[in-house]
DNA sequence: ATTAACTGACTGACGAGTCAATCGGGAAGG
DNA sequence: CCTTCCCGATTGACTCGTCAGTCAGTTAAT
């Protein structure tokens, strides 16, 4: 019945594409295995062809996001010692890359970021490494920038980075989902728009640079 | 066998404290009744002798936590119009307030920052509509502030309002639980502390003011 | 005697995971 | 070219543990 030959992974691909917008829209245990297969058209028996069990396919989902993620800060990094103004451009580049990726990647921002918590405790654990992943690659950057001495000493690095991860994943999340977590909800702002009031805001606060 | 007679109020507290402490170690869904009444020291029966189901018993929890939540932030706010100054102070006192409120009451905080994810869909809904309205309360104040022609034009109400509700929300569940969400973690750092640098963070960024 | 408060064994639904049976296509053999 | 066998892929009805919710009965205070 299938045109060409289907072989394999394609399939695995689709279970897996289909179970991560079940998960974004209802959550993990709110969804069930006969959702997905349903979804997919293919039988129950299929699913547990592929994968061992929900939880291992979960996994392997956020697994690969994370990696995904992480590569995505690796490639937005520029090390750029410079001024603070050079730091805030830098800033603005890497934050622009992250956020197209989320918005790439809705349906995995939406399981990292929201409904990944109450599902089991071998998925909660994975997702709290993904986000400290996450927030290691920005304490890495402050930490930098305040041995060059570019920034004051009133807080230290660990509270800067707790206040910085705090405001990035909090905005990816209002950005993409808006206020009420919404997997429909359209963002008003571009990536672009995001990056750059992000990082102003993070340098410069509310008040903003006196300049510009 | 009780010493004083109790009458009744209080064994729904008891168990409403008990499953609070259940639903943010463990979550909603890994929450048995069972769990909780064993806990509480009594059996299933009297749970639902107490409460109509499970989810009911939780949207309660949820709502009076959300009441205290916004009457906190009320109770913090102070109008004052003068200098941006006095804005950092203004809103150093309210911070102070709902950080100790959230130290107070961190199995709360747990279930609408982390767990409350992923529970049943009215559940889910509730605290939504508790972060809604969380960020009411600060967009107000930011529009306020505004209006009087305190903050640059750069950007408008709704981004700022964005990005300092994603910080507040972010430190707080950081602070509480540290990186990875850990109901047992213990905070570094005081209230005060957090209320300090989170004001300083929203007004002038990671640079901080040039004096002081 | 009445009733609020409580008990705990039981039920019924639900959903993850299983498994014996089937399908289809390609290689082997005649 | 047809038949046979093999095996990766697929099916869906079934099992089996789990858990929210029930209920007939007990306790103790007024």
């Amino acid at each position: 019945m299938n045109p060409a030959n289907s072989p394999d992974p394609e399939r695995k691909r689709q279970l897996k594409d289909t179970a991560l917008e079940w998960f974004a829209r209802k959550g993990y245990h709110n969804t069930k295995i006969s959702d997905i297969v349903r979804s997919a058209g293919v039988s129950q028996g299929t699913f547990y062809w592929y994968f061992e069990s929900k939880e291992k396919m979960t996994l392997e989902l956020i697994y690969s996001g994370r990696d995904k993620l992480v590569e995505t800060i690796h490639t937005g990094y520029r090390k750029e010692p410079g001024t603070v103004a050079d730091m805030e451009l830098s800033t603005r580049r890497l934050l622009s890359e992250l956020f197209r990726f989320a918005a790439s990647e809705r349906h995995l921002m939406a399981l990292l970021l929201i409904k990944g918590q109450g599902a089991d405790p071998a998925v909660q654990e994975a997702v709290s490494q993904t986000w400290q992943a996450f927030g290691q690659a920005f304490r890495a950057n402050i930490q930098r920038a305040s041995e060059l001495g570019m920034l004051p000493e009133s807080s230290g690095v660990e509270l800067r980075t707790l206040l910085l991860t705090s405001l990035i994943e909090g905005t990816i999340s209002k950005w993409l989902f808006g206020p009420e977590h919404d997997i429909d909800y359209v963002p008003v702002f571009t990536a672009e728009q995001m990056a750059r009031a992000t990082a102003r805001f993070e340098f410069y606060g509310l008040i903003g640079e006196p300049g510009q």
